[in-house]
DNA sequence: TGCCGGATCCTG
DNA sequence: AGGATCCGGCAA
């Protein structure tokens, strides 16, 4: 039997939204979906760190799209955006925080036919759609993973893509990726 | 009940 | 630069 990363527990979700969103850099992504697996590493991401955060889908409150942002760390949490594009994010801290982390670009691993550049072509090429919306992260379907075989990176740090509508909350410098991989959403 | 705009992507 | 295309959230 090859020996398996473990699934990352929930202890590394009910963590502050910033170090996951730094941590999830690296990590495996896993869909496993009618026995096909697609899996994707992580290079990109944006942290949405409460309702206070004008940027945030939980600056809303708590509504029937939001409810999954404000359950429980490792969850996902699918939306559907301009009527056509999937987005994915993972649940972090303690019930009620409102927290998340927005994956918005993969490096392909296997099982992965199209473009990976961007929190839409993300979902589409992992088939990622509102049917996870509240899946475990924990379960067998969508799951998240260590590499096999970790390699250092240097984090770059800028402002959040496309949440200029957020006030002073626009400029914070909320989304990270991997310096240099070539499959970031843009520079 | 109706309207507005979006954590996007593609085309021209 | 603008259109696609649906639905959540808010005003009325």
């Amino acid at each position: 039997m090859p020996r398996r990363p473990a699934k990352l527990p929930r202890s590394f979700y009910d963590r502050d939204t910033v170090t996951v969103a730094r941590e999830l850099l690296g990590m495996h992504l896993v869909h496993v979906q009618d026995g096909v697996e697609r899996r994707g590493r992580i290079v990109e991401t944006e942290a949405y760190v409460g309702p206070h955060d004008l940027a945030a889908h939980s600056s809303k409150g708590i509504t029937p799209r939001t409810k999954v942002m404000f359950g429980p760390p490792g969850h996902a949490y699918v939306y559907l955006i301009y009527g056509m594009h999937h987005c994915m994010n993972v649940v972090t801290e303690a019930v009620g925080q409102g927290t998340a982390v927005l994956l918005r670009a993969l490096e392909p691993v296997s099982g992965i036919e199209s473009h990976t550049k961007g929190p839409g072509l993300l979902c589409r090429a992992m088939g990622i759609d509102k049917r996870l919306d509240g899946a475990d992260l924990l379960g067998d379907a969508l799951y998240l993973t260590p590499p096999p075989r970790g390699e250092a990176f240097h984090i770059v740090q800028r402002p959040r893509i496309g949440v200029a509508y957020a006030g002073e909350w626009a400029a914070k410098e909320l989304r990270f990726y991997i310096d240099g991989n070539p499959f970031i959403s843009r520079k």
